[in-house]
DNA sequence: ACTCCTATTTTTAGTCT
DNA sequence: GAGACTAAAAATAGGAG
């Protein structure tokens, strides 16, 4: 049994509303922000819960880009774009056919692909061939192991590298930050913390979906921690 | 006054569950298949209430592929990819500032030279990886701090962080970027490679390919949700 | 535009068919 | 898998600061 005081409302609380176009421009502003919110949020829960991989683009009628991915942006246009199978998941539902694809346009595959390949490669070559350096002038600032190490000696110093070695040092710093924001933006978004255009925002690829040639991407599939999400405001 | 009575409760209702990996397989699908049509729905809401253009693209851990986009998958992509301006609209919300699109020249990279390079790429990562293993067995023969290259995905276990360590490490590493981008700049001005004060050193966090553009934004939606939609089964 | 609030609507986890 | 159902959880409209 419950008594149930017919205490003054603070509130009208929330009205259902018809799903049609607001004319009102600050309610449309108000409800695109929150929705979208609401979208990203259950985008990012979906990645999560069913270790799906997902992506969301919206634009504002201003024509304001909003977008979310998981693992990346980069990645899934990619496979959505190309065509390619992406990796099945170990506890994958067996019997699995060929997905049906959308072939958004043509574009040579093999050259995607190949771009592909090319940029990975050239990321692993600048990851391991700077990883040393990298490492001591990292540690600097972030701190951390205090041991000292046989390259210790030669310091590094940028002064001493080539332009072209603190440039691929650069990209592959850009890479890793790349990969630390984006899950920071996750992190954010599963936590309904997100400040839309707050936070630096994922560089995005560069990619054609329907001109004869692609980018010269500096692909960097986002990681694989990804959600990346960037904005600007309505 | 209400009076409740003790009704026997025919099911338990709904559940509150963790935002983590659903192991179940089964239950992972049917919470896939759900969740996926909630966001289509949520999707298209928010293209009619507020005249977003909404892509949204989800794949299976079987691969399969799902897709929603108003006015359609094509054009939002299009939009994402290409960078091209759409054609304003009558409707437009105020206060647009359209601000510093990047062009997407740049595109048309050969594919032969991208080959060639790939190539030129594979050699060197055969010596360079030999290199790496050396380095790593002699770090691993000085012991003490016995992490591999930090920023390998294996060495640092970003979801292993929460939101504020995560955090702080972008700071850190935002830093470092900071000061590496500020050598290259200065080695790339001295080098004569670069007009001083033409460009800000690392377009890292302006690096946003597809900017702002006018969405036409036409709501003359054919239904109450416009748009594509397509998938086959989990 | 963003945060906080709360009453109400909407979504959805669990279960059964 | 796809529907139907229920009750609890989550999202959100509207208002205030």
């Amino acid at each position: 049994m419950v008594l149930l005081k017919n205490l003054p409302k603070k509130t009208q609380g929330r009205k259902r509303i018809e799903i049609k176009k607001l004319e009102n421009l600050n309610s449309k502003q108000v409800t695109f922000s929150k929705r979208r919110a609401g979208i990203f949020k259950k985008a990012a829960e979906l990645s999560v819960l069913c270790g799906a991989d997902v992506a969301v683009i919206v634009f504002s009628t201003a024509g304001k880009v909003f977008c979310y991915g998981h693992p990346s942006m980069d990645t899934i246009l990619d496979w959505y774009c190309s065509g390619v199978t992406p990796p099945a998941v170990s506890d994958d539902t067996a019997g699995d056919q060929s997905p049906n694809r959308v072939p958004v346009a043509e574009f040579n595959k093999d050259y995607m692909e190949a771009i592909r390949e090319l940029e990975e490669q050239k990321k692993r070559v600048a990851e391991v061939k700077e990883a040393a350096k990298m490492k001591k002038v990292v540690m600097g600032v972030v701190g951390g192991c205090d041991e000292r190490f046989w390259w210790e000696d030669e310091s590094v110093d940028l002064d001493a590298l080539d332009v072209q070695e603190v440039e691929h040092y650069l990209i592959a710093l850009e890479d890793v930050r790349k990969k630390v924001a984006a899950r920071f933006h996750e992190m954010k978004i599963l936590n309904g913390t997100l400040n839309p255009g707050a936070l630096p925002p994922i560089p995005a690829v560069h990619r054609l979906c329907h001109l004869p040639m692609m980018t010269n991407g500096f692909s960097g599939h986002g990681g694989q921690f990804g959600g990346g999400y960037h904005g600007f405001g309505i």
